[in-house]
DNA sequence: GTGAAAGCGCTAACAC
DNA sequence: GTGTTAGCGCTTTCAC
């Protein structure tokens, strides 16, 4: 019944996938550890050997089995990273930036999306884990208890991003939401605006819009006024949900004279409505954004919003990871005896990368 | 609620990451196999000990080693995916269909971007293949003779999306960019343009643009008329793109009366551009795009364009490689003995999702 | 339904 | 600069 499908021979015509490191070695006349250092450290081995090996793995096909390294060297040249969707082109120029800088050093990107979901983020994050990746990088700094305490067990670069934090896992970079809406608040009262009123996704969905919700608060109390505020439908990232609220502001009484959107796309659907409905902007009701995305700028009337640097953010994420695992290799021996303690220890950074108001024609 | 404990466990002391399968299968008085089965084959588990494992492990906090698993059964739980770029909201549309399908069987997206070269995706994927993926998706159809012969090597589920192919490495999952813009510029001729220009990224740069130019070549032969041709910069990605074909096409002679461009994105900045400029949109200058990007509705003018279904293509993606994975799961022994051959007799499937063209204002 | 032993393909540690 | 040996943590096979 078993057939004995693994022909056991070395390079005997035909392309396989089950080329091995010993069939290499034969080939070329060398054992099986200069094969390995011809690849991962070629400067070790001589020039004659060398081309030798890599003719071999030429004529062979050879691919490295990355489960037997990973298993053998307790180390992946994987980063694990959770977004909660790619759809939004904000996240995806985050992946972007991390990518570019992780491949430059020869690491691969593993992405999983939880949906915003922080229960699927901890299932997802079990399933990454597993791959053994050499570190992780989640988005935002609310997850579910469990995550904080299985990433902070193991000695792990851990990078969270698009937000800040006083006590983040690891490596937090990013900026303070509740700032720049703080801010934005602040710079449309000087602008003169009366009743400046907020649109964001329902807080307890999600974490980084709550935050914005808080700053404009903050700053509408700085102000003396009251605040109003509009929960988007789909955690305002549809254009649909920003039409829906400027309809329901237009049509309730007291209509404001400015929306605060914590969200572009939400902001764009909005200010493209308003243009549909013969609703002048910014005149009759003027509209902000967060965010920056490209077609804010592209947009008629352009968009006034918050510019957030996305793919530097992924870029500084990598770079971190980098120094941190540069330094681990480094520090070896002294880190893995100080146990818990030393992960703590080099542990604790926020980057604030700042962000910046825009004030284009919308507002 | 979870239980709080997360470090309290067995005399092991410190709370560590390296708890192995045989802690847990020590913990709840078993063998290792049973904790394997209890995590793979949970069916074949009597009840009791399942509890007693699922408890050690919850109290253990132990995460399985998959590169040990992916080793010894030569069989991973990862995808590999290779897409031109993840800032294209379409690509990321395409990619979160695949991955939300695949997560469904509880396998991961292994994903890198080869920023639209043909070396960079060689590249990349003999790093991913190393990682020893079940199923690779690739996107579009042209690709370094190498990569082709790789695959076709292994006995591995390939998907190529976002196009059709008569030869396809494995499997193939799109629509074709050359009738689809065949039925544009048909389409636009019908509805009575004239003269009729295409904007295109260099064809040599990108293969679809180019079977997209091809599609509007034929047409204008089809309907007797000379071809007008732009080449858009930056791939033609970019709002500023659109707008700069549109600026030189308008200070030229003989402005045509409609431009069909191969992107939305270059589509929306050269509307945008025409409102800024004054020109009046569809009256002067009608503008197609292709691609129905979810602002290409939402923007005044509400962009004419080639309906693409980017997430379908994921799903349908992800559809067949489940199929197929189970098929050879299924014929396990026998295909082994075939060899080779067999993954040729399964191959050649070429599915097509088609298209639509979507008539709204600005053409 | 459960277990014991063998070994996947590579690289760390030590020889030479 | 290069080779030998051992073993990473699982799952396969075959017993029971």
């Amino acid at each position: 019944m078993t057939p004995p499908p693994a022909a056991p021979h070395t390079g005997a015509g035909r392309p396989d996938a089950r080329v091995r490191m010993v069939d290499v070695a034969q080939r070329a006349g060398v054992g099986t550890i200069t094969v390995s250092r011809v690849l991962r450290t070629p400067e070790r081995v001589s020039p004659e050997v060398r081309r030798r090996v890599l003719a071999a793995i030429q004529a062979t096909g050879y691919v490295p089995n990355l489960a037997a390294g990973t298993l053998k060297s307790q180390r992946s040249r994987v980063v694990a990273s959770i977004v909660p969707t790619l759809r939004n082109t904000i996240f995806a120029e985050t992946v972007d930036g991390l990518a570019d800088g992780l491949r430059a050093q020869g690491l691969q990107l593993l992405i999983a999306s939880s949906g915003y979901s922080v229960e699927a983020e901890e299932e997802i994050l079990l399933n990454l884990l597993g791959q053994q990746p050499v570190a992780v990088v989640l988005t935002g700094t609310a997850h579910a208890p469990p995550v904080r305490a299985l990433l902070r067990s193991r000695a792990l670069p851990v990078v969270e991003t698009w937000d800040l934090s006083d006590d983040p896992i690891d490596l937090a970079v990013g900026f303070s939401n509740f700032e720049a809406a703080r801010s934005m608040t602040l710079a449309l009262a000087t602008r003169g605006y009366r009743r400046i009123a907020f649109a964001g996704a329902p807080p307890q969905r999600e974490h980084r819009a709550a935050q914005r919700l808080e700053g404009y608060r903050q700053a509408m109390a700085e102000l003396g006024r009251s605040a109003h505020t509009v929960t988007l439908d789909d955690l305002g990232v549809t254009f649909a949900s920003g039409e829906s609220a400027v309809r329901g502001l237009l049509a309730g009484p007291l209509a404001p004279d400015v929306v605060f959107f914590a969200n572009d796309v939400a902001a764009f659907g909005a200010a493209q409505a308003c243009v549909r409905l013969g609703v002048a902007v910014p005149t009759r009701m003027a509209i902000a954004g967060f965010g920056d995305f490209e077609l804010a700028g592209a947009s008629n009337p352009p968009l006034t919003t918050v510019r957030i640097p996305g793919e530097h953010i992924g870029r500084t994420a990598a770079r971190l990871i980098i120094e941190r695992l540069a330094a681990s290799r480094g520090a070896g021996e002294a880190q893995a005896a100080g146990a818990a303690g030393t992960a703590q220890a080099v542990s604790g950074r926020s980057v604030d990368l700042g962000f910046e108001i825009v004030f284009r024609e919308s507002a």
